[in-house]
DNA sequence: TCAATTAGTGAATACCCTTCACTATGAAGT
DNA sequence: ACTTCATAGTGAAGGGTATTCACTAATTGA
């Protein structure tokens, strides 16, 4: 009962621990940390202002800057003024940052694999059906006050 | 298959995301951070030198005496000179340590109740064993193994 | 036109984490 | 003992994520 919830706890954190310890060494190899690897996903579906950015990964606008800046630096994406907001930057993949993004559709591939390829069919589906039970707990839960007012779902 | 195992993978991300961001604003709410609390887990069992701190949790030397130094400056854990050993600082919990420890501990309990209190014992137990293979393959497959225990309330 | 709002950034700050250099102490080896 | 080597901890410097506050510049609306 609680033992086995317990120990599903426990199991979810290191399985949590060990997949972000890996992604992180092999983002890093690539010139990426967690946190600009996010924003260029976000970017893989076209280009965005920033502020939008921060709404969408939930951060400060400030932070975005600092991102961006950095993704600028190391030449991922590139800074261009919005033709119809003069105050605004759109952000945009250049085509190092495509390639990165290319790289990690193929390393989370290869990561769904390596974690679940073992797993037969039948048990993975019901594996699935209790994680979705167990993530509307989470969901219902949560506080996140994040973005105030969402404009689309 | 492919799809189940990509769902999974998600899954399991946004179960980890929506945990540990509801653990990190209820430490905040008592004046703790995640590293500080894993920190403050690992002196439950008694004194430890900081080097011992170190090597339990990962990280270098020289992190722990920021984080030590913290945890001092809020009256969580005090230093002491090592009986045996006059180069060493042994750390150990003060009552207000014991007291966030305790508090840990319960907050742990409610997050299990929390995540895994509404699923029936045979799936939750079919749940752990299916996630402990998955545990499996990504502990052969990681660069370096974890740390000891990880422990978030 | 004028006021309010919005986009972005500088400055300052908090926190986690690292490497490198250095002090003090401990443990051997000769 | 004396010298050498290893170990425990910390100062200094720096990279990265994130925040708040204050400010500029541009847009919007009355």
């Amino acid at each position: 009962m609680t033992e086995l919830g317990r120990r599903a706890f426990h199991q979810l954190h290191e399985a949590a621990a060990l997949l972000t310890e890996d992604t992180r060494v092999s983002m890093a190899r690539r010139g990426l940390t967690a946190a600009r690897a996010n924003l260029l996903w976000l970017l893989s579906g076209g280009p965005r202002t920033q502020r939008d950015l921060a709404e969408a990964l939930g951060v400060t606008p400030r932070n975005i800057t600092g991102l961006v800046d950095a993704l600028v630096a190391d030449g991922f994406v590139a800074r261009a003024t919005h033709p119809e907001d003069r105050r605004a930057h759109l952000v945009s993949l250049s085509p190092t940052g495509q390639d990165a993004v290319a790289w990690m559709v193929e390393s989370e591939q290869r990561a769904v694999d390596l974690v679940y390829g073992a797993i037969p069919a039948p048990e993975l589906a019901a594996y699935v059906e209790t994680t979705e039970a167990v993530l509307a707990a989470l969901r219902a839960h949560a506080i996140r006050p994040l973005p105030e007012e969402e404009h689309d779902a």
